[in-house]
DNA sequence: GTCTATACGAAGATAGAC
DNA sequence: GTCTATCTTCGTATAGAC
């Protein structure tokens, strides 16, 4: 890769990544194909196993892997608000926005490592390893507004859980409906927590 | 199919939806060829379009149907117990056992027909329609044991999604912690329902 | 870094015999 | 209802020129 990188633009390597992202949260691993991320990308053919000398799973390896960085910045950034519960109204948000703009066909490409992942292990190290940074970022707003520790990272799981088993089910039945009612339950569960 | 069908056994049709459903839950729809249902099945391969003339996409079909009613049959036993709280564990119990057995590579079928629903338009709605079921049953249980019916469907629906995304998370780290996590921080929610 | 050409296998699907 | 054979398409991957 060149030195110079003038800001805004990206190599075509990033851009096959990012392609092959937002192929795989529509469609799933396998349904993606190399002829459709150079389709989409506008990625030179010949340079596949140039950038991707692993192939396959290396690619779709990491374009897990920055989904899972891309989702964690923007959930941090959220909640540097300093509002555990206010962030996940917004993180909510941000999916809602995902799902209609896409008319239910996009979901989480890091659940799609996960329910692929018997052909591509390097996809699923880093779908634990974006659940994991989620749920840590998550833990440590909800510490930080009080909440015991014991608890912050365990509440964290179920916020991730519930947040995605939601998007499964919207992606199904195409509709808000699942995601806006597990919003309701998680926000009066976190603001009241009993136990 | 004849009239004869001696108790136990199975149709060499069913045990081609049965193995497909199995097959699905660990590799996802389009990892799960043709020739693996047919060697996991020992069904014969001349009879795929006799029975499924619609061919993949039928089979697939009537196989995440059928994983629904399955799931929606021993989640209704657990709730006829009476406790919805006892029946959310057992429930969460059973998956448990899943992922164990199968160390870790297989999920839920219904999960994975809405992720590569894509290609599978009638994969897609026989989940939507699982999990509609799903939350019904536990609706209905939750209402019975008191809840208010405003509060009982969301909350059946925070119970499916938490756990369906708990089970996704379990599969990429390997362990059952997410699920464990999950079951603590929904008894607690669900035994003290405020707001 | 990108190109073309191609090898090679596997997939879903169909036809026609038994 | 089941078999074999085959068609066609598409997938990943490789080789070697530019």
């Amino acid at each position: 890769m060149s030195v110079i990188m003038p800001a805004g633009s990206l190599t075509s390597r990033e851009r096959m990544i990012r392609t092959t992202a937002l192929l795989v949260r529509e469609r799933g691993i396998e349904a993606t194909s190399f002829s459709d991320v150079i389709e989409a990308s506008g990625a030179p053919r010949g340079s596949i196993y140039h950038h991707f000398p692993g192939g396959k799973s290396q690619l779709i390896a990491e374009a897990t892997e920055w989904s899972g960085a891309a989702i964690a910045t923007g959930l941090e950034r959220a909640l540097a608000g300093g509002d555990p519960v206010a962030a996940m109204h917004a993180f909510i948000d941000v999916w809602r926005g995902v799902l209609t703009e896409t008319n239910f066909d996009a979901g989480c490409p890091v659940v799609a490592a996960s329910v692929e992942s018997a052909a591509n292990p390097g996809a699923r190290e880093a779908a634990a390893a974006a659940f994991i940074a989620w749920e840590e970022a998550l833990a440590g707003a909800l510490e930080e507004s009080g909440a015991e520790p014991d608890r912050a990272g365990s509440l964290a799981t179920l916020i991730v859980a519930a947040i995605e088993g939601a998007i499964v089910q919207c992606r199904a039945l195409r509709s808000l409906d699942p995601l806006d009612r597990v919003e309701r339950e998680l926000a009066t569960g976190i603001a009241a927590p009993t136990g």
